[in-house]
DNA sequence: ATCTATTTGTACGTATGTATT
DNA sequence: AAATACATACGTACAAATAGA
């Protein structure tokens, strides 16, 4: 079963892989021969250790190569041992966020993407959602019905008007549009804004965003697609321009998995 | 400088991370604080032992964890160590894949994404790409302006076509769209066609989808927005139609970090 | 609640590999 | 070519966690 590419030394691809990283792609590669699904049992560190003919703690790293990566998940005890595991949307969002990091993606860069994909989803929701999931939106637009009175209270309600998109993007049929929304969701939801709250025209434009979310309600509950399609347009542009005007910031860090899996 | 959280064992939130995570963990942030750049230097192992009192296999797991993340590099030999490293888009794009890999994205989902991205990428580019970067996608274009004659070159055609994308992709100036194009036309690069080759349908959509790139690229070079983006749509939707009509499969497996970094 | 068996987690010392000067 | 500075790999001993009796 192992298949550990033995590595001439000079190798002409400038692959040089350590023995961990090479152990970690065989137990990759023989996952998908074997069509291992998740939950199902790695081979003990025993095992390994025989298999691949290597030292305990290389094999331990080469785990933890596959743990980062969020494919493996270990226990301890008897019924314990490495296995399979599903790489859990949060966690994928974390090592993609990781990307980011030191590249500058602003605010601008993100809603272009909004603009774009926020009304396809909203479109292709309308009608499909669970009584609970518009149940929910439905709470979440109450948390931030009445005009923030402090600049923590501001932020709370930014964050929660974002979880409505969280939501949605978990109700998504494609998998991918959901994924991408989420993310911008939650990278939008690190963002420290310099204060503008008194601002007369950003306080109306917060009205109409909490006005637009309510109308995408109904239309989403309508099964109005086209409609759907348009609130959440106009409601990214307003949004958009909310942020603009506040001159805000991503904030610089590294994202953690807030929602074990599981 | 090591902060790592002691953690009591009845602990409120179900945390319990292993101790090279808490490592881990701790490096990120200390990463964070110091602002420290892609290039810059780690402490060297026997430091990390010291400073975190922890055995060398403990800081070494922790360092396997980072790796796996793309966050950080080791080198062997005289100044030699570990540094921060910035996440490649390849790697990103690897770590990514994983995540789909148990869920089935299907080729109308991509395309689905690709309808309203694509198009956004190519008017934001249309008048602003060097006269290199022209010329590359000219260069690429004639990859298959042949019809091919055996599914193997078929298949060549096809990721060549890809490229095409994958190259305006490289050029974006927004990280976050070109990373998610970039993303979708490798997963395209993957798919398993089951031969349809010779229906004249497909012969006729393939002929189109040529000729799209090739105005394309004309409107991109005189700066036409409007012509960019609508051409690219049209390409767009012949193209899904072409897969579609193809049933073409998505391949199951671990994507790899193709394009080693530096 | 305690013990016991099972399986991973951590420690540590030594030897080897690798790249720089 | 040799010395140096660093990571890499090995193997054993013991600690911790967990499930089941």
């Amino acid at each position: 079963m192992p298949p550990v590419t033995t590595r001439s030394k000079t190798d002409p691809r400038g692959e040089r892989l350590s023995r961990p990283e090479r152990v970690a792609e065989a137990i990759k590669a023989w996952v998908v021969d074997e069509r291992l699904q998740p939950g199902d049992r790695l081979p003990s560190e025993p095992e390994l250790i025989e298999r691949f003919a290597m030292a305990k703690s290389t094999i331990r790293e080469a785990m933890r190569l596959l743990e980062a990566q969020g494919l493996v998940r270990t226990r301890t005890g008897p019924g314990g041992g490495s296995f399979v595991h599903e790489v859990s949307r949060g966690r994928a969002q974390a090592l993609l966020g990781n990307y980011f990091y030191f590249r500058d993606l602003t605010i601008r860069d993100i809603y272009q993407l909004r603009r774009a994909l926020e009304p396809e989803l909203a479109a292709s929701l309308a009608g499909k959602l669970s009584e609970e999931t518009l149940g929910r939106l439905g709470e979440n637009i109450h948390e931030y019905d009445m005009p923030a009175k402090t600049p923590e209270e501001e932020r709370a309600q930014h964050v929660a008007s974002l979880r409505f998109h969280q939501i949605l993007a978990e109700a998504a049929e494609n998998e991918l549009l959901g994924f991408i929304i989420g993310f911008m969701a939650t990278m939008l939801a690190e963002v420290t804004v310099t204060r503008r709250l008194y601002e007369p025209r950003n306080t109306e434009l917060w009205e109409r965003g909490k006005d637009y979310q309510t109308r995408l309600l109904m239309a989403l509950r309508a099964g109005d697609r086209g409609a759907a399609r348009a609130i959440m347009l106009a409601h990214m542009r307003t949004a958009q321009a909310l942020m603009e005007g506040q001159e805000a910031e991503m904030h610089r860090r590294f994202m953690s998995e807030r929602s074990p899996d599981a």
